[in-house]
DNA sequence: TCGACACTTTACGTTTACGTAAAGGACAGC
DNA sequence: GCTGTCCTTTACGTAAACGTAAAGTGTCGA
C-alpha cells in the first residue's frame, strides 16, 4: 500500500512550472517534501498545496500572502483566543476576496459593453458601407 | 466653466497612492496629462484611467496587461479586420477573467468552510470545557 | 562501463514595480 | 527675505519571483 507520491518532475509536468519554481515555493516555507536521500518526495497533501499556491499566484497574491492563506486551511485545535484571531484573520481575507470579486464583475460587464459596441460598429459597417 | 482638473497631489490622496507611483505609470505610457508650466494637470479622464489602473493591479494585472485592457476599452473606429481582432482580444481576457473568477469563488467556499470548522469548535469548548 | 537522464546545491542575473535621495523651481504667507 | 509646501527631474536602490549557469550525485539500460 504504498501511498502515491511523485517527484519534483511528475509536479513540474502536472502543473506546468519549472523545478526552480516548485524549489523555490520550498524556500520559502510554502512546501516541505520529505527526502529519499537527497531526493524530495512529495505526497499528494503537498500536492495539493503545490495546486493551492498556483491558484493563489493567478489570483495575484505574493508568496507571503499565499502562505498566509494556506496558514488558514489548517486549523488550529487551539485555544478560544487564538481561534476568534483565526476567524478573524478568515474574515478579513474574506473581505478582500470579496472586493476582488467585486472589481472582476466590474471589469467584466465594461469588457461586454466594449464588445458589444464593437459588434454595433460591424454590423453597421456590414450594411452601410459600399 | 473650468473642467475639473487635479494636480499629482489630489490623485495621489484621493487614491492612497505616491505620486512616485502616478508618474511611474505615466512613464509606462498609462497616463498622458496635460502640463501646465511644469506641472501635470490631470482631466476627469486621467482620473478614470488611474482608477482603472489601480483595479487592474488589485486583480494582480501586470503594468503591459493593464496597458493592453485600457486600450481595450478605446475601441477603434476602424476597419472591419481590426475590429474583429479586438473582440477576439477582448474575449481572451474574458475568458482569463472568468478563471479568475472561478478560482476566487473556490478560494472563498473554502475558507468558509474552514470557518465553520472553527465555529464548531469554539462552540464545543464553550460548552464542554470545565 | 558508458551515456543519458533526472535530480541536487550554490549563486549570480533579470524583470517588475516602485522607493528614496538629491537638487532644484514656483508660489503663498509672515 | 525667509520658511514652508508642492511640484519637478534624474538616478540609484530594492524586494519579489523566479531564470539560468555551473558543477556534482544517483540510477537505469545497453
Amino acid at each position: 500500500m504504498t501511498v502515491h507520491t511523485y517527484s519534483i518532475g511528475d509536479l513540474s509536468r502536472d502543473f506546468d512550472v519549472t523545478p526552480r519554481t516548485i524549489r523555490f515555493y520550498e524556500d520559502r516555507g510554502l512546501l516541505a517534501p520529505e527526502r529519499r536521500g537527497q531526493n524530495r518526495v512529495y505526497s499528494p497533501r503537498d500536492r495539493t498545496r503545490l495546486k493551492l499556491i498556483l491558484r493563489g499566484k493567478r489570483l495575484g497574491f505574493s508568496i507571503l500572502e499565499i502562505g498566509e492563506i494556506l496558514d488558514l486551511y489548517d486549523a488550529p485545535d487551539g485555544e478560544q483566543s487564538q481561534l476568534e484571531f483565526f476567524i478573524a484573520k478568515i474574515r478579513a481575507r474574506r473581505e478582500n476576496l470579496q472586493r476582488q470579486a467585486y472589481d472582476l464583475q466590474e471589469v467584466l460587464s465594461e469588457l461586454d459593453e466594449v464588445e458589444r459596441r464593437c459588434q454595433q460598429q460591424l454590423s453597421r459597417s456590414a450594411n452601410g458601407a459600399s
